[in-house]
DNA sequence: TTCTATCTTCGACGAACATCGAACGATCGG
DNA sequence: CCGATCGTTCGATGTTCGTCGAAGATAGAA
């Protein structure tokens, strides 16, 4: 789980280069996530249905992660996560807006990510 | 040399996907042949300087129009890209002027291309 | 402690990618 | 014609990527 100890890591958005960031936003899986994330509400880890397994979806959201695109906390046994969007916008203005709202559209190649039925 | 005859195949912009134009701007060569066509002119092939072989330039530069982001035409021996902005923005909207605006800045990972000598 | 739920990491696989040099084809100038 | 120029395409190479299942690690419950 991430490494209880050392909480997942966050990059400083700093070390964040453009190329790094458009590879995180260039998979279908990955704008479904962010795309569900929108709202800025956090998410509970268990609570995403992605079509991939679990390890693959644990995957992608490191990716995220790394790219300074998402923010994961720790609250014992489980997972939250939500968008860094406050850093991200800082360091790459607007690109987080245009793309979500992109991503929101239908027929953009964007995988269908949602919550599983107890939706919060 | 393109096929003269079926001229540089442009997608629709209709047919185009999120993520694939997401990875098409995840590289620094592209960002940076972006970078230098931002300002809307036409540049001759010939002129462009990037740090790759002429065959990896023209790998990027088909992957770019592939994705909707740049338009080439040939002219008897010679090629001309430029940017597709109007078509592009009409099917994401904001996406090219916002990745233009961060590529335009130092210290985000754009590879350093530019013209050969005679700049035009 | 032992079991269970939760997420990460490992190891492996095929596919896709960036890169190069060489070969190709088309065009234009002698 | 012949040769030079221009850009694409081919073939090869090493890397990265997305994906999975199995194994690992942690925290809480029994």
């Amino acid at each position: 789980m991430i490494d209880r100890m050392a909480a997942a890591t966050h990059p400083a958005m700093e070390d964040l280069d453009l190329p790094t960031v458009m590879h995180a936003l260039a998979d279908p899986i990955r704008l479904g996530l962010v795309r569900l994330l929108s709202d800025g509400e956090e998410r509970a880890w268990g609570d995403l249905d992605a079509p991939v397994a679990n390890s693959t979806l644990s995957h992608h959201l490191k990716v995220l992660r790394s790219a300074g695109i998402t923010r994961t906390r720790e609250e014992g046994k489980r997972c939250f996560v939500r968008l860094r969007s406050d850093d991200f916008e800082g360091r790459f203005p607007g690109l987080l807006d245009t793309t979500l709202a992109l991503a929101a559209e239908a027929g953009t190649g964007v995988a269908d990510v949602r919550l599983h039925s107890a939706a919060a």
